[in-house]
DNA sequence: GCGACAG
DNA sequence: ATCTTGTCGC
C-alpha cells in the first residue's frame, strides 16, 4: 500500500466527535479538488461507447501506461460480537481485474452520517495493506467533497496516502442539485452545489450526480451516481472517470467489483 | 423543537 | 450496510 502521507490525520475511532469534525476541516484544507495525476485520463472511455466505435475495442487499450484502478468497498458481519467490517479491494488495469484482496476487523463505532471514515477508514486501510499492486487512482464508495465540510471519505483516506481518489456514492449526503434529477439520460450530468449546510462558498460545485445508465422506456428510472472528487481529481474529471468506467452497470466495474467480491468474501470468511 | 442524514 | 417475500415490469 502507499506509504502514510498524513499520519496524524489517518482516522481514529477513539477520537471525540468535535475532535473528529476539526479533522475533518484540516482534510478539506489540505485536500486537491484539481487534476494533479500522472496517467492519461483521456483514454478511461465507455466500454460500451468504445464497442460502438469505429475503431475496435483493442485499439483503446494497447501499451503497457493504463492505470491500475481500485475499488474499494465493505460487507458487516452484524450478527457477530463485536461486530466487523469487511473490507474488499479489486484493482484493476484496461478492464482486466489484477488483484482482489480484502481484510476483517472488529468495528469500533456506529455509522453517523458525515463521519463514515471513522467508522470505515481503519478496515479501509488495513485491507490495504494486502494489495501487492500500487493503484493509480481509488475510487470509494461514499462522498468525496460532497460532504458538510468537504472531507467525505473518499477526501480522507486520499489525503491520508496523498493518492487520487473518488468518491461515488447512491444517494446524496448533502449539498443541491442544479436542476432535476428525474429520468435524465445516460452521460448526463448535473451539478451538486453548496448550501447552507456546507463548509463551503453557497454555490460551490462540490461534485455531480451523473447518470450512467437509463432504462430505455418505463415508468421507472435508475437513480444518479454522487460523484464528487476526494483529493487530486476535479469535479469534471470524476465525473467522466465514473462514467467511463462503468460498463453493463450503473456502477463503475471497480466498485461494482469489490461490491460483489465484499459479499462472496463474507461467505468464504464465515465458513 | 423539526428535519436531514454517504454506508 | 443488513434483514427478506413477494412482486412489478420487460
Amino acid at each position: 500500500m502507499p506509504s502514510i502521507s498524513q499520519p496524524d490525520l489517518v482516522p481514529d475511532a477513539s477520537s471525540t466527535r468535535a475532535e473528529m469534525e476539526s479533522q475533518q476541516r484540516e482534510i478539506a484544507a489540505l485536500a486537491t479538488f484539481e487534476d494533479r495525476f500522472s496517467f492519461d485520463a483521456r483514454r478511461i472511455t465507455n466500454p460500451l461507447e468504445a464497442a460502438s466505435a469505429d475503431k475496435p475495442l483493442e485499439a483503446a487499450s494497447t501499451d503497457g501506461t493504463q492505470p491500475i484502478i481500485a475499488g474499494v468497498d465493505q460487507s458487516f458481519l452484524l450478527e457477530s460480537e463485536p461486530e466487523r467490517a469487511l473490507s474488499a479491494i479489486v484493482a484493476m488495469r484496461d478492464g482486466e481485474v489484477l488483484e482482489r484482496v480484502y481484510a476483517v476487523t472488529p468495528l469500533e463505532i456506529p455509522y453517523i452520517p458525515g463521519l463514515l471514515a471513522f467508522r470505515e477508514g481503519g478496515p479501509i486501510l488495513k485491507a490495504m495493506t494486502n494489495l501487492s499492486v500500487e493503484p493509480d487512482l481509488y475510487l470509494f464508495d461514499g462522498s468525496g467533497r460532497i460532504h458538510y465540510r468537504q472531507a467525505g471519505i473518499a477526501t480522507h483516506i486520499g489525503v491520508v496516502l496523498d493518492v487520487p481518489a473518488i468518491g461515488v456514492a447512491k444517494s446524496l449526503l448533502c449539498g443541491d442539485p442544479a436542476d432535476s434529477l428525474e429520468g435524465l439520460a445516460p452521460g448526463t450530468r448535473v451539478p451538486i452545489e453548496a448550501n447552507a449546510r456546507v463548509d463551503a462558498p453557497e454555490g460551490t460545485v462540490l461534485g455531480y450526480a451523473v447518470q450512467t445508465r437509463q432504462y430505455e422506456s418505463g415508468t421507472r428510472s435508475i437513480n444518479p451516481l454522487y460523484v464528487s472528487p476526494g483529493h487530486r481529481v476535479g469535479p469534471e474529471t470524476a465525473a467522466d472517470l465514473a462514467f467511463g468506467l462503468a460498463a453493463e452497470y450503473k456502477l463503475p466495474e471497480p466498485i461494482r467489483l469489490a461490491d460483489r467480491y465484499a459479499t462472496t468474501a463474507k461467505r468464504e470468511y464465515r465458513a
